[in-house]
DNA sequence: CTGAAGATCTACT
DNA sequence: GTAGATCTTCAGA
């Protein structure tokens, strides 16, 4: 199957993020292929997000990658043990991104594939949902490191992305994104996590979503009726 | 140069 | 639920 096009990427992230869900990150590692379909996503808007690493502008060695084209892995190093994957949106010289917060794999249990990605993981994900259920997990499983920054994914060499097959339009849980620390309360709590809602994609999930607030995947956020003061 | 924080994960209580 | 691991990155002095 083939990759998704250029201008599948190039829209604001919150739509980016809601358009992977349902489709399949590929990562060749010599002969293998390690595939797991894209259950659940993060939005990071740009420079005016408080949870974003371009807030305000920033950009520096680390963050530069948000700035490249529409379709660039963004991939860093956090926690001192950690990498997180990210796939670059919008316009180029527009530093906003999706991160890739968890995957259901698709492999067989006893396969090669399944194998590798366990051995990658260690002793620590003994069940095939407990190796790609976060952020950092993901990467490990599929060998995301450091190195796959700025891949293009378009080119699809190593990595790329694969159009998502059933349902054209799947239904979505959104809610806060995961794990950022205290900030004004609009961009803490700002409804920029989605997840697959279906029961297949569930299990698969980094922690369930709160509230259960579930939509269409291609609606529009809910329109705010007041805006919060600050 | 220094220090504090970090888009996390695991193990243990 | 909470602590500890582990080290790069960045802002500020």
């Amino acid at each position: 199957m083939s990759h998704v096009p250029q201008s599948f990427y190039e829209v604001p992230a919150q739509r980016l993020a809601r358009r992977l869900l349902g489709c399949v990150l590929v990562r060749q590692l010599g002969s293998l292929q390690l595939r797991g379909r894209i259950v659940e996503t993060e939005a990071y808007v740009g420079v005016q997000d408080a949870g974003c690493h371009s807030f305000s502008g920033r950009r520096t060695p680390r963050n530069d990658a948000m700035y490249a084209k529409a379709g660039t892995a963004y991939v860093y190093f956090t926690y001192g043990m950690h990498y997180c994957m990210n796939v670059v949106a919008g316009k180029q010289e527009e530093p906003v991104a999706v991160l890739l917060r968890a995957l259901e794999p698709l492999h067989e249990s006893g396969s090669a594939e399944l194998r590798a990605m366990q051995a990658a993981r260690g002793p620590a994900a003994k069940r095939a949902r407990d190796l790609c259920n976060g952020p950092g997990k993901l990467c490990q499983a599929l060998g995301i490191d450091i190195a796959c920054n700025r891949l293009d994914l378009c080119r699809g060499e190593t990595m790329w992305i694969e159009p998502r097959a059933t349902p054209a339009t799947p239904k979505v849980l959104v809610g806060p994104r995961i794990g950022l620390g205290t900030m004004e309360p609009r961009w803490r709590d700002a409804p920029l996590r989605f997840g697959l809602a279906s029961e297949e994609a569930r299990p698969f999930l980094s922690k369930p979503f709160a509230g259960e607030h579930e939509e269409n995947s291609r609606a529009p956020k809910p329109k705010p009726r007041a805006r919060r003061k600050r």
